[in-house]
RNA sequence: GGGAGCUUAGCUCAGCUGGUUCAGAGCGUCUGCCUUACAAGCAGAGGGUCGGGGGUUCGAAUCCCUCAGCUCCCACCA
């Protein structure tokens, strides 16, 4: 195969994506090889791919590919989550637009349009994936509301319920009158709203007094049963134990409850007290058996109880009413009153706390073996701020409302009976057969029956994720279930810490009694570079694809991974990209160079490129196994940046430069096959981060076998590690480095060769010279014991070194430069020895900091000699 | 109201157990180069009182206290 001139990422990356499918290289079953699994956060059925998604399926393809090039047994399981009220939502106004509303709608012909739509549209962030490189085992990919994870679902809750995990009960929830279902509180957003503090008069009945009670939401006196005032207010205490008061407009007469509940500081001591519509009311109402009015309708309108507003929005009626309360002369007084308002997260709009029927399932026992896995580290964090986060959500834990009056989901399995009570049971055949049992009525048919109307939160199927797409619920004993589980890492956002991966540890322990997975590495959000959240609204979130489709896959890839480290939010700049897709042209490019050359089989190998092979198998080594390291903390931005520099300066900048022959010339095969050796390393290092490029160079870099592919080619080990090999040769390159800048300083053409003189000393790097000549440009290395004055200094360590530079030089700058050297160096020795002559230190510091400091002292007395020397020379 | 975190070069960040010439990287900037792999490039250079103050220590970007600014999470004060 010959390479293309020109690097186009778009083509090579769809060539390869379906090479790696056609040869099913992600595809995984258990065998006897160590396994490494991780379970996609599964997006959105509904979901388009985001910048947030790029970010997270581009860390996990780089763990996975690492771990399938690690000799282990890789498996990415995708998927879909069918999200509910998202859905719901979005088929709802679909529909909507088609001039059909839902209410119109049986149960069964809206779900009907539902799947329908998921079909059609659901799962394009799937497809999407693909274009990323993403190393998913497709076949095995899983929708939480397919069949398999359904019944395991329902499964789930028959468990929970009969080991009285589950029940059902009124009580106070988070009511979204958008979506009209139920919320969990972790499925509510409180935000800053700026409102009105309303002071309302409620008159005392038998008397002229009134009572002044601060609201912020007056339209719920509609709802008010009690008002309650603090007992050790002195404000208060001349009211008759009996007294009772009339609530403005609503004309209804109530009784004045005492409760130390009460804050005598805040407003006027007095609180109205609503047990249907407020959460610390409902509580009062509980305690003093206080009647509960439930004002609103399911859309947050005003029902008939009271028989006033009838069918006004919520909002409506808070203006009107204190136009109506002011006319009334029942207000006292507004003022301007910031407080927090809860709003669903989903919808938008403000919740409504209501009571309701609604299914719970109790956290407390699930979350004990939940919470101790995090905090002794059998599953860890990274980073591990969240444990506390985690920790102190765990330790307050409340119990979870699952139910939602939404149709899209797993419908709850309870049945309900003719003659009140209900039965729960996986199907309805097992419903009618309960029945009979429970109910002694074997006259009893499946028409008597009556499901539960409501579905499951979607996260109750989601927490369920990594153990039912093995189908570990049903067939707890198969084999892929015991070979995958536990997981290895899971890779997501904090944001959904509660709702997805603290449950997902319960049901592990629940239902495995294990962990789900050893690590959780939580990425941060994608801003944009001015730092703003990436929005739709906004409009500053580039589309993924457009990226993909400019830079290619691989330079997205390596601009996420550049600049992400965990738990740190990412400032994303398109700028990134193009610096990922230059590093793409960059191994192109050296790749085109090495291929170029010619071999000379009666070569023999110069000793400069057998100095260099034997450098690069270090500096290869070292970054090999400073990444393995990096790996293992999950430091995967720093792995990747020292994968660039590897590839960028020491292979392009150095290896290749030193072992480059002349125009035109031939290689030796020693060293032509040293460095293809060495690109098919770097190859599959880099492969996690930048998998298809490294794929086209890897196959044409030695002879592969057809269907043979570097995504299961073995990660390279490091050669044994000579740390003199590398010290000698940074002393080398310094020196390059100063002639190169003399070169620049005084205007010398690169073509023109130049000389270096040395005064040898041990620090000298005489081994270098072949190397330090070809890459200075050098006619000769010289070595001299005399000062050179007609000639440009430069100090590598303790060694002078000299260029001649006959009529450029500049003695007074020169002298100048030196003279700063000079005192730059006597200051360090003085800092030196000062630290020397304190006996504290040497008597503290350990031995091998002190030795440092006397090499330091050595050093620093070389050098001042050195350039004293100089000096005398230029006078 | 409670908790967690951040502040290092113009920008984005790394700096791990306090100790190597430790003050770093990338980008941007500046200088010189279209040198036969790459201008999507090459060779160099400049740039920081490590947010302020105090303390511990032989030694602090690193540990402690404090102040300031920013961010996030949790929380039922109407």
């Amino acid at each position: 195969m010959q390479i293309a001139d020109k690097y186009t990422p778009q083509a090579l990356e769809a060539k390869w994506y379906d090479y790696w499918i056609e040869h099913r290289l992600f595809h995984s079953e258990p065998d006897a090889r160590e396994p490494y699994t991780i379970v996609i956060p599964p997006p959105n059925v509904t979901g388009m791919l985001h910048m947030g998604h790029m970010l997270n399926n581009t860390l996990q393809d780089v763990l996975v590919r690492r771990a399938r090039m690690s000799g282990k047994n890789a498996c990415w399981v995708p998927g879909m989550d069918h999200a509910s009220i998202a859905t719901e939502a979005k088929v709802v106004a679909m529909l909507h637009e088609q001039g059909i509303e839902k209410a119109d709608l049986t149960r069964e012909e809206f779900l009907k349009h539902a799947w329908e739509w998921k079909e059609k549209y659901g799962g394009v962030i799937l497809k999407q994936l693909r274009k990323l490189g993403a190393s998913c085992d497709w076949e095995r990919t899983c929708f939480t509301m397919d069949d398999a994870r359904t019944e395991s679902v329902l499964r789930v809750f028959c468990d929970l319920y009969e080991k009285g995990k589950i029940y059902r009960g009124v009580r106070m929830v988070n009511w979204d009158p958008s979506a009209k279902t139920a919320l969990s509180d972790e499925e509510v957003i409180f935000k800053e709203s700026h409102g009105k503090l309303y002071y309302l008069r409620y008159k005392v009945e038998g008397s002229d007094e009134a009572l002044i009670v601060a609201t912020t939401r007056p339209e719920t006196i509609l709802g008010d049963t009690a008002l309650c005032v603090n007992p050790n207010d002195p404000r208060y205490q001349h009211l008759a134990a009996d007294a009772r008061v009339i609530v403005p407009i609503v004309g209804r007469s109530i009784p004045i409850i005492r409760d130390e509940y009460v804050d005598i500081e805040f407003g006027t001591g007095a609180l109205k007290v609503t047990p249907a519509h407020d959460v610390n009311d409902y509580m009062l109402g509980e305690k003093y058996g206080l009647e509960t009015i439930d004002i609103f309708n399911d859309d947050g309108t005003i029902n008939d109880k009271v028989g006033i507003y009838v069918g006004m929005d919520r909002f409506e009626l808070r203006k009107l009413i204190e136009k109506d309360l002011q006319e009334a002369g029942l207000l006292e007084k507004t003022e301007d009153y910031t407080n927090n308002v809860g709003y669903s997260e989903r919808t938008g709009v403000a919740i409504e706390p209501k009571l309701s029927m609604q299914w719970f399932l109790s956290m407390e026992e699930l979350a004990k073996p939940a919470t101790a896995a995090v905090l002794e580290d059998v599953i860890r964090f990274v980073p591990e701020k969240y444990k506390n986060t985690y920790r102190h959500w765990m330790e307050n834990i409340k119990d979870w409302c699952i139910s939602r009056q939404l149709w899209w989901g797993q419908r709850i399995p309870a049945y309900y009976l003719p003659k009140g009570g209900y039965v729960v049971a996986v199907t309805a055949e097992e419903a009618l057969e309960e029945a009979h049992a429970k109910t002694g009525d074997e006259t009893l048919t499946m028409a008597d029956l009556r499901q539960d109307e409501d579905v499951l939160d979607t996260w109750f199927s989601s927490w369920l994720w990594p153990i039912s797409v093995f189908d570990g619920i049903r067939n707890p004993e198969n084999e892929e279930i015991q070979y995958y589980y536990p997981t290895n890492d899971l890779v997501t956002g904090p944001d959904i810490i509660f709702f997805w991966v603290a449950r997902m540890i319960m049901a592990g322990y629940e239902y495995r009694s294990a962990e789900p997975f050893r690590n959780v590495y939580f990425t941060g959000i994608v801003r944009d570079k001015i730092g703003r959240k990436m929005s739709k609204q906004l409009g500053n979130s580039p589309d993924p694809l457009d990226l993909i489709e400019k830079y290619g896959a691989d330079g997205v890839r390596l601009a996420m991974l550049m600049s992400s480290s965990a738990g740190n939010d990412v400032m994303f700049d398109e700028a990134l990209c193009e610096q990922g897709r230059n590093f793409g042209n960059k191994i192109w490019n050296a790749y085109r160079l090495v291929n170029g050359w010619t071999v000379d089989a009666a070569l023999p190998q110069s000793e400069n490129n057998r100095l260099a092979i034997a450098w690069f198998e270090q500096a290869l080594g070292r970054t090999l196994r400073e990444v393995e390291a990096d790996f293992r903390q999950y430091r995967i931005s720093e792995a990747c940046t020292k994968l660039y520099k590897l590839f960028w300066d020491e292979f392009s900048a150095l290896y290749l430069e030193i072992i480059k022959p002349a125009f035109g010339q031939p290689i030796d095969a020693e060293t032509m096959a040293a460095t293809k050796s060495f690109f098919d390393a770097l190859m599959r290092t880099l492969h996690p981060f930048m998998p298809f490029v490294t794929e086209e160079i890897w196959q044409d870099v030695a002879p592969r076998q057809a269907g043979e592919s570097i995504c299961v080619a073995p990660m390279p080990t490091p050669a044994a590690a000579e740390e003199a090999v590398l010290a000698r040769f940074e002393l080398a390159h310094e020196i390059i480095s100063s002639v190169r800048n003399i070169r620049n300083q005084k205007n010398l053409p690169q073509k023109e060769q130049l000389t270096l003189r040395v005064i040898v000393d041990e620090n000298y790097p005489a081994e270098y010279a072949p190397v330090i000549s070809k890459m200075a440009n050098l006619k000769a290395i010289e070595q001299t014991a005399e000062k050179d004055a007609a000639a440009a200094a430069f100090l590598v360590k303790t060694t002078q070194y000299f260029v001649p530079l006959e009529g450029m030089i500049d003695a007074e700058a020169e002298k100048k430069k030196l003279a700063d050297d000079l005192a730059y160096y006597e200051g360090f020795l003085k800092s030196v020895l000062a630290k020397l002559s304190n006996e504290r230190f040497v008597q503290n510091a350990p031995e091998k900091v002190v030795a440092n400091e006397r090499a330091k002292q050595a050093d620093a007395e070389a050098k001042i000699a050195a350039i004293k020397e100089q000096l005398a020379a230029l006078q």
